[in-house]
DNA sequence: CTCCTTCCCTAACAATTGTTTGGTAGGTTA
DNA sequence: TAACCTACCAAACAATTGTTAGGGAAGGAG
């Protein structure tokens, strides 16, 4: 159910998604290194190889690319949730596929990330970007949900405050997205391994 | 050795220390809030009760706030850590009290650590803000030597990238700033106990 | 060849930005 | 009272911002 974004509506000025996909790639790259209300529309013009006013042959707005590429993002990111969600897995195999498509997704779409990590506070109270805070509504709801069946089922411990650790674990995962460089060293797979393996089992050794 | 900031050289406009203190209190929370590029000298100055140009008989400039209120943090953070650091701990003692300095200080400069995460990757380019850049080396050093130790006295896991770990840990205890109020339901100490609970023991049951 | 669409450029726009200059009310000092 | 300093205001400044309007080159369709 990808009615998260808004931005159906809005293709008043259409064009090949291709190049939309080309152009909304630079810009998202830009947003992400300097911020979005750093990134001027000639900046991203500059990176695209063109003028500042051609950019609005495609795009309504510099706020439309920017809504353009976070509800992209979520909207996959959501599916790839509710498939993980909806396959019946008990809580420990829930949390390790929620987090390794968390790093899979990270992966893919790093830039989207970025922004939506450096953004996604300030903007969620603009009414456009309403779907942002439903987004983090939902996203609360898995994760802590997830938490809590796995406190009943006597996977994970029971004398943390399940919220604190909801935060932990979801901000140990998104975090990633600062540091992390695709075709580094590890692949996605063995970045959310380790990870999971600290979180499950903790880094101090057994016996101290 | 609080020579991490530049702030000692441009006092060249003055007032009594009372007052800039005020201001900038006012203009880290809506930096924090907003983010440094949104906001505008005039917000500053309406939050504050006066007119824009008026924060400049107490400030050379929008970014001189901001680097004071930055290097104000770190020097306070260092000299926390220095003491840490100096004081002959194991490996496991030195990470415990790290983080529990960590979440007194995002309790005490939660503004500024706010804008820090936000805002220092994009201003580290900037050579005003060189110290950035510095401190960065010193903070990777002290937890990476930390965990290093530990593993070699065989208190930490060596079965996990310590490089990965550093950033896990790190990440783990910094990003708490995005959520934390102070004067909450949890104090600082008990949220460091959690978290490092977490991080040492992991959240799964022992018999899973 | 002509028409039309696609995609971009040129050139400007009003608004907002950080910052400066000159002034002034109110208190302190002499 | 006179001189002076502190802390602010009023009004403007040039630069930069997102955005728009009109034009034109390229190429396919008829």
């Amino acid at each position: 159910m990808p009615k998260s974004s808004n931005s159906d509506q809005k293709k008043s000025t259409v064009s090949p998604p291709e190049r939309r996909e080309e152009l909304l790639a630079v810009a998202a790259r830009v947003f992400a290194e300097q911020g979005y209300n750093a990134t001027t529309v000639r900046k991203i013009a500059d990176a695209a190889g063109m003028l500042a006013g051609s950019l609005y042959y495609h795009f309504d707005s510099k706020e439309s690319m920017l809504d353009e590429i976070l509800s992209g993002f979520l909207d996959e990111l959501w599916a790839r949730y509710d498939a993980v969600l909806g396959a019946g897995l008990g809580p420990r195999e829930t949390l390790e596929a929620l987090v390794t498509e968390s790093f899979r997704e990270i992966d893919r779409h790093l830039d989207a990330v970025a922004i939506y990590q450096k953004e996604s506070r300030h903007l969620a109270v603009r009414p456009a970007f309403a779907y942002l805070v439903e987004s983090q509504r939902k996203f609360e709801k898995a994760w802590l949900g997830t938490l809590e069946r796995g406190v009943a089922a006597k996977v994970f411990r029971a004398d943390l405050d399940v919220r604190l650790t909801y935060r932990f674990v979801r901000d140990t995962v998104w975090v990633a997205a600062s540091w992390y460089r695709p075709g580094g060293r590890h692949s996605p797979e063995e970045i959310a391994r380790q990870y999971l393996s600290m979180v499950l089992e903790g880094i101090a050794l057994d016996g101290s």
